[in-house]
Order: C-alpha cells, then structure tokens, then sequence
DNA sequence: CCACGATACGGAGGGTCCCTCCGTTTAGCA
DNA sequence: TGCTAAACGGAGGGACCCTCCGTATCGTGG
C-alpha cells in the first residue's frame, strides 16, 4: 500500500500562500469586509482548496493571526522588565496589549468576545493572553502594587473592551491612553 | 384631488405590531439571531410591508429599542440625587447605565460603536447617553470629586465597553460590579 | 352607497455571504 | 510508468438583507 503520511508538496504551498493572503486582507479591511471568495481568489486557489484548509472563516482568521500572538509573552516580560513604578510598568503592558489586539481590525472584539469560551477557535489565543496578564498581576501583587481582588479575566476583559472601543471607533493613540489610565489607576488604587 | 395625508389605519396597525415583535425578538434572541424574514412571519406581514415601514433592519432595531433609552435620563437623576459618596453615586450609574445597555442583547456593542458615527442610526441615542454621562460628570466634578480630563464621551465608551463584554459573555451583575468599580476608581483617583 | 385614486401590502427574486459536495486532476511511491 | 490516495476547483445549497412591482385595500368626493 502506499500509504502517504505527510502533506503533499502543493498542499504545503496552498496552505501558506492561503494564511499570507487572508493575513494581509485581514489585517488592511477587517473580518467582516474579507469574504472567503476574496482570500480564494486572491490567493489563487478555488474556494474548495480553502475551505479543505480551514474548516471555517473563523478558523483562517485564527491562523492568519496566530504568528503575532506569539510574541505577546515577550511583550509582557519586556513592559515589566523596565525600571519604573508599577504605574508606568502596568501602563505600558496595557499599551502594548491594546496594540496588539488592534493591530488587525476586528480582532480585539472577537478575541475578547471568546474570553469564557472554551469552543472558541480562538480559545488557545485567549489562554495565551490570560497567561500573560496572570504574569503581570503576580509580578505586580508581590510588590504589593495591586488591590487584592484583581484577577487576569477581569483585567482581559477591562483592557479587551478598551481595546474593541479603540479598534472600532479607530481612535488615536491618545484617546487609548487616558482611557488605559483610568484602568490602571482603578486597579492599583486600594 | 383626494390627498390622504395621515397614514393609512392599517398602516399604522402594521408599524406597531412590527415593532412591537421585533422588540420581543431582538430581546430574546438578540440582533444577529433575529432574522427580517422571521420578524416578517412572526408578526404576520410580508417582507415589503417590513421594508416600507423599517428601511433597515438597523433602523427596525433603533424603533424596538426606542422606549427604554428615553428612560435613562430618570435614571441618571436617580443615581445622581441619593445621599450617598461620590463613588456609591457613580457606581449606581455605571450599573444602572449597564443595565439599559444589556437588556437588549447585542444593543450594547452596537451602540458603543456607534458612539463617535453621526451618520449611524444610533446617532440620537447615543446623544442621549452622552448627556446623561456630562449631566454626571458635571454633578460628580462640581462636588471636586472627579479628575479633571474625564470627559463624557470617554466615559461613554469605558462604560459601554464593559457593557459589551458583560453583554457578550453573559456575565453575572458581580462581574460587572468589580469591573465598574475598577473604572470608578480610576475616574475618581487623581 | 359607490367608484376611484392614493396608499399600503406581499412575496418573488437579486446580490452577497458562508460553506458542502463531488467529479476531476495531480503528486509521488513502487 | 502506472496507480492510488490526496488535493483541487467550482457549481450550487441555504441564509441573509433588501428591491421591485403587480395586487389589494382604505377612505374620500360625488
């Protein structure tokens, strides 16, 4: 028998060109304008080589973000590393939070939106950003910076709604910032 | 020449039924799970009487939840007028603020959204939202009990993004309560 | 009371989605 | 090179919002 365990070749170059041009639609029109014909066309294949792919839309929107998500654990070590107070330290996590989620149109409120849900396609996102903001609190709570009722699903969900307001409303960094302020202060305060 | 001016009696029938139903079902089921088509059958008309009476199914939406956004002006008064500290008195508004916004599902992301589009449908309920919040403000910053560059769209868009969340992830009225008095907290430090 | 015209009604169908199904093509081992 | 498992591609199903237009109804002037 011939048995064909590996992908073959041009499944391996669909594949990707397929997650490189959802990422790229993504990212400059937002979920909701990017139809699955598009990335279909787009890229080159017929809509059954997507969807043979990724079972769903919201699955390709999974893959086309996965690379960045990764690099929001280094992200967290790095806004904490710095010097300064707590204040500063947890604002620049929450900066850099919100720059994530934001950095593809759509992807704050859906990512925030899948925080309880398990089912989710993105659920190992979410674990990945709970994580991240457990770290945070714990780092921040040994130095005693922290009101003690502050938990990593209330501080996604805070700082996830900030970031779908920003996403959607397109609001300039500034704006981000003050309402990030007032989240921060809320949390350290007590 | 036989001008009939005011609308049709069953016209006018129509329209409230309408409404009526689609009010019951954007309640219950929420704004995405409710379709033109069933709000059509259900209230016993055919699509087109739909379309002429409602243009969009945004604008049917706007008319079902019409009544209870007139409502929050009473309600900015009433939490305003107790007795108690500044922070209980802007706590009980974020919560009856959260209240109206999630008891249409869906309503409170729609309308947070739309909060800085004139042209969106929503345009005149957000106006609404956004008095009660600088009737607030003024109240809260007159007692010199609020930081002082907390504006209400601001606020407007703090409070209805955890209005979203809570909405979205059907969270229990405790998990909202310690995410307000996060956001209370931050508005009033400083 | 009736006839007639302005008004309102209803649903077929257009355009756009997401997604499925299946006949056709291709890769790659023996 | 032949053959089979794997992958491809696109027609079309079903749901959605909304438009268009022929039909039915309301309500007034005669």
């Amino acid at each position: 028998m011939k048995v064909v365990n590996p992908l073959r070749a041009d499944a391996v170059r669909n594949r990707e060109r397929i997650a490189d041009i959802a990422r790229q639609l993504f990212r400059e029109k937002g979920y909701d304008a990017v139809s699955m014909d598009e990335v279909a066309k787009t890229a080159g294949v017929g809509i059954g080589t997507l969807y043979r792919h990724f079972p769903t839309k919201e699955a390709l929107y999974d893959a086309a973000i996965q690379a960045w998500v990764e690099t929001v654990n280094a992200a967290a070590e790095k806004s904490l590393a710095s010097e300064g107070a707590p204040r500063d330290r947890l604002l620049a996590w929450f900066e850099a939070y919100v720059e994530f989620l934001t950095r593809h149109k759509g992807a704050a409120w859906r990512i925030t939106s899948a925080l309880g849900d398990d089912d989710s396609p993105f659920a190992a996102k979410c674990r990945t950003y709970l994580n991240a903001n457990q770290r945070v609190i714990d780092t921040l709570a040994s130095e005693g910076a922290l009101r003690a009722d502050v938990d990593a699903m209330q501080l996604c969900r805070l700082v996830g709604g900030v970031a779908a307001v920003v996403d959607n409303s397109e609001l300039a960094p500034d704006a981000a910032r003050s309402m990030l302020a007032v989240v921060a202060d809320g949390v350290l305060a007590g």
